[in-house]
DNA sequence: TGGTGTGAAACTTTTCACAGCT
DNA sequence: AGCTGTGAAAAGTTTCACACCA
């Protein structure tokens, strides 16, 4: 399965959760088209590689192509996750609601400053690095979140592959070194707005010129990473 | 310039400001590419849309090469933002010192919850929404973070477009509409963990069966997205 | 009739490999 | 000798357009 589809295959599932819970059970490509912002030739195909799941003339069954997304990304089971980094935006995520609603559980949360290490993040006690291994593995954690400084980071995450964890999704401006088999993601809050800061300077800079704002399809540049990539 | 190009350009602009607080004036595309995580080729062809910056023989001028990304991103200024959504995350994004680091301040904070109106946040008053376009109009804001949940993205995309915004960054969970002209980009935290498990789950079957659980290069799906995608 | 599934074409992005400059 | 800049090839992704089926 192409890469690029496995990135928008979670919007679909999104969309589609969101129709089953209006009551609707059958969806065109061209429908899911409209409510992802995705085009339905290239939904049609990604979906395409999940199987025959669609109906010509009728379109998709709702609850089935969900059943279909869940399994192919692996989430018809919770997923435990552990948050290094009990800062600001390492609490927020440990409260935050979307996880638990899309089936991720955060089970750890760690930090190494003594005077966070024993408070309390909506029902969590944060607790020392040294803990990490035992946390890990009485879970059976998976996945961590990195959300340290920067400075942190790589440190942070020799200790989750110690520790056993193969997949990262890392918050911190900073590149990660890690060894053949573990997967990182990156999401850099700052570097998203400055991707719109290149488009905005070129809307001024044209404006000024006068030429035309936006091209033929009103877009500049494209909408959305899904934090992307 | 390809929009694959200014996505990473921001992770070459970081590296090369670590770089210049390190002392090191000179960097190959070879040392860039181990900094940066990206190979050195499309380092070279990245950097050749910027102009011919490098000298043969020799590498890239440091400091210069940041001037000339900044420019390129319009980082030559510094940007006001307005953050709509004074929960979880909108407050952790208000404190985030990444931010500012960078050149984003954060200039307005936004809620519709008259329990959250009045408050501080990071020495900022938490404003009720109809504030909205006299901040953007007072703070000349070109962009704003989206910050609510998913039912409220819709809505507040309209208010920001409203108010002169062009450049939205979503943090819903939402496919928003907006008009021709108007830039966004979504970063979905939730979204980046079910990519994980796509690649996690793959890793469980290969091993099932056996086989070797890594490829070639040593990797298992792609590293990062900068936010994304 | 309506809408999927999919080859083929178009486009984008990455990688290769080396000429050419310092 | 070393490293950039870049054509050309390869790989990946999107879009088109229509055969085919319910």
């Amino acid at each position: 399965m192409p890469e690029a589809t496995v990135r928008r295959l979670p919007t679909y599932l999104r969309v589609l959760v969101e129709l089953a819970e209006r009551g609707v059970t059958r969806a065109s490509s061209e429908e899911l088209a409209v409510a992802s912002g995705v085009n339905s030739a290239k939904i049609r195909k990604d979906l395409s590689y999940l199987g025959s799941y669609g109906t010509r003339g009728i379109g998709y069954d709702v609850a089935y192509l969900i059943h279909q997304i869940r399994r192919e990304l692996g989430l018809t089971q919770d997923w435990p996750i552990v948050i290094v980094g009990a800062g600001n935006l390492g609490q927020a995520l440990a409260r935050y609601r979307g996880f638990a609603e899309r089936g991720f559980r955060v089970v750890g949360l760690v930090d190494t400053d003594p005077g966070k290490v024993g408070r309390e993040v909506d029902g969590l006690r944060v607790r020392p690095p040294e803990d990490l291994p035992a946390i890990v593995a009485e879970h059976r954690v998976a996945i961590g979140i990195i959300a340290t400084p920067a400075a942190a980071a790589q440190e942070v995450a020799d200790a989750m592959v110690a520790a056993g964890i193969r997949s990262i999704l890392n918050f911190a401006p900073a590149t990660l070194s890690v060894p053949p088999g573990v997967s990182v993601r990156k999401v850099d809050l700052a570097v998203e707005l400055q991707i719109l800061t290149y488009y905005e300077q070129r809307r001024a800079a044209l404006a000024e010129v006068g030429a035309p704002v936006v091209g033929d399809d009103g877009t500049l540049g494209p909408d959305s990473v899904s934090a992307g990539a």
